[in-house]
DNA sequence: CTCCCGATAT
DNA sequence: ATATCAGGAG
């Protein structure tokens, strides 16, 4: 897809003011390990991070890791994050994912792209989290459903698949802002431009933005 | 495309 | 009552 000159403009600005608005956040899910910080993310799908971190402090406290987690009843794991949502899907991935990474891994989370997608309940999305946040590595954009929504509103895709959303915003946001911009999107995307009602009127990306509403735009 | 799914905001 | 929440699999 072709981007014209004054629309990456248009993006470095929002981009900058971004970085001003939420010069540090970050990651708002808590763990001590890779694991820990795989599992949190598998849990979030479809679920705030607060929740996550209330049912991850149990969680880990009696499976700090891929060998004691493989080992752990599933009917057990699923009571545990069952306040998450999706709770049987969740339970099956996370007890599957800690077995194959002990089998086939050592008991180490995989560190590239390749190896994160093969584990079940990871694709693009959680992987890179996984990959940014545990090793420092940025393959991507991580897109979930703030980024989404925040990518599209501001007019940084049309797209409405992930992993084409993905691609789209890999074409128009500079590399060494990949791994931030989407801590940034999901801040303004809670605090701000919220799915329900966001609030534009108290929004400074307002004048960049082709879906703001009310007056002076 | 559908399904998985509990908890909260509106 | 319904939309939404750090998605992914079949």
């Amino acid at each position: 897809m072709k981007i014209s000159k004054g629309e990456r403009e248009r993006i470095r600005k929002i981009i900058g003011l971004l970085k001003e608005m939420y010069p540090n956040t970050h990651i708002a899910l808590r763990f001590k390990n890779p694991f820990q910080l795989l599992v949190s993310v598998i849990l979030s799908a479809q679920c705030t991070d607060e929740r996550v971190n209330q049912v991850t402090a149990v969680l880990f406290s009696k499976y700090p890791d891929a060998q004691s987690m493989a080992e752990a009843p599933i009917e057990e794991l699923e009571q545990l994050v069952r306040p998450t949502g999706f709770f049987r899907n969740k339970a099956r991935n996370i007890k599957e994912a800690a077995r194959m990474i002990v089998e086939r891994y050592g008991g180490r989370v995989p560190d590239t792209m390749e190896e994160l997608l093969t584990l079940p309940g990871v694709a693009r999305k959680t992987a890179n989290i996984v990959l940014y946040q545990a090793y420092g590595k940025v393959e991507g954009i991580a897109v979930d459903t703030h980024v989404k929504r925040l990518a599209r509103r501001l007019g940084m895709t049309r797209e409405e698949n992930p992993v084409k959303i993905e691609r789209d915003l890999m074409e128009v946001v500079p590399r060494q802002d990949w791994g931030p911009i989407t801590y940034m999107l999901i801040e303004h995307g809670r605090r701000v431009c919220k799915a329900r009602k966001p609030a534009c009127d108290i929004c400074r990306l307002r004048e960049l933005c082709p879906s703001a509403t009310g007056s002076s735009r």
